[in-house]
DNA sequence: TCACTTTTTAACATAAACTTAACGAAAGGT
DNA sequence: ACCTTTCGTTAAGTTTATGTTAAAAAGTGA
């Protein structure tokens, strides 16, 4: 596999759990970086910008939830978050933190199997997403909903965003109607058939005819020029 | 966040259950589809080409075996596929179930860990194993929709390709023109005698005349060059 | 609330894919 | 060889999927 040594950010003020999380994150090959607060977290994930970050939601001083906010608005960082849950802590959905943007959780204690398989899930998750930087015609900025092609940036509505976000995340392939739907609107939604043929328009009046190609019966793909 | 993420075809006739791992999966990147029964289950699988179907070989009407078979058989589809258990199946080899194609197995209750743990373990096997990449003089791409002949891409209208795509599945092996038209029409499709046939020149057409061969009697064949 | 943007619907046009039909050619059996 | 069956080929006919447009509906923010 080949591995491009992923950084990862360590918040928690038990220095125990710190060392013992650190080794086992090595020893799979990631570089560590460890805080005791949330402060201090705050400035390494500013300054090195880590691939993933976890965090212990109990935290003394500043704790993890608003670090989580602070990293995930002000700093414009797209880092995915796993926060630590204590025992006592049942219901993981009532939990502030995941609001506030975690993308997982693990409940103390930890076992360093399941935290290792949740680290590899995220980050292969947004390694795919990732890629979508192409710098070839079109640059996508997902935090600014704002999309670049030919040097002109393009502000769009949501739903194109994301339909041209879902096609250009893997160029050339070509994504079918139903998925489209389940991914851009939700498995629930109930909209007419031409919905996404109008949004596909929208897109090509923008973008220009020659970036979405209709796979007739099929669906629609993405191409670079 | 938008994914896109391996698809998995949840089976079960229990709504409670569905539900239950449908959120686990969700919560894990993936996008779910649920079927009650075995019929819908083979719908969606056309369908919507999940990387893996989670199922429950006991089942009323069409039962999980059956649908196995199906799906691996009929459909010449290869998704992995896992299986339920109940409790009382102790002896998980003894099944028929698995000697209908599963790659896994699952005894209930279900823990959620436990599957999803297997789930990626298979997709990932799937994922390597995949590169469907005949390495002959065609090249079939699933995802692109698109046939390389001798290099040059072809995309190819949906029964065509559909009907190359089962061909070309086991060179050599003669499909029958009812299997041809059950798997690439459908078991209700009730179309003339000279459709196939049709079809099968508008390859010959794009592809040359080399690849498709008839036996007379039979069907077609499929051979590498 | 009003003005504005975005999303969806509806109706119709268009083009592509698919099927049929008719006939010719080849294969297989007797 | 002859007859029968099966397959190949073509072009025309039909169906279906998608394109397009405008307008209604639903959101949004001042």
């Amino acid at each position: 596999m080949i591995e491009t040594k992923h950084t990862i950010l360590l918040v928690d003020d038990e220095q125990d759990i710190l060392e013992f999380l650190s080794y086992n994150l090595k020893k799979e090959g990631y570089r560590v970086f460890t805080a005791n607060n949330g402060v201090e977290a705050i400035k390494i994930a500013k300054k090195n910008q880590p691939s993933l970050i976890i965090l212990d939601v109990m935290m003394p001083q500043m704790d993890g939830i608003e670090v989580c906010q602070i990293i995930r608005n002000d700093m414009q960082q797209n880092s995915p978050v796993i926060t630590f849950l204590t025992s006592r802590a049942e219901d993981y959905s009532q939990i502030a933190g995941f609001e506030a943007g975690a993308d997982d959780y693990i409940s103390k204690p930890i076992r360093p199997r399941l935290l290792i398989s949740k680290v590899e899930s995220l980050l292969r998750r947004y390694d795919h997403n990732e890629p979508s930087v192409n710098e070839s015609t079109i640059r996508i900025d997902r935090e600014k909903f704002i999309i670049h092609s030919k040097g002109i940036p393009l502000i769009l509505p949501k739903k194109e965003f994301e339909l041209l976000e879902l096609l250009a995340s893997k160029p050339g392939k070509v994504f079918t109607r139903d998925q489209i739907m389940n991914i851009v609107w939700g498995d629930h939604a109930i909209v007419g058939e031409r919905t996404i043929d109008v949004h596909i328009r929208k897109l090509r009046e923008k973008l220009g005819n020659d970036y979405i190609r209709t796979i007739k019966g099929i669906g629609y793909t993405f191409n670079e020029i």
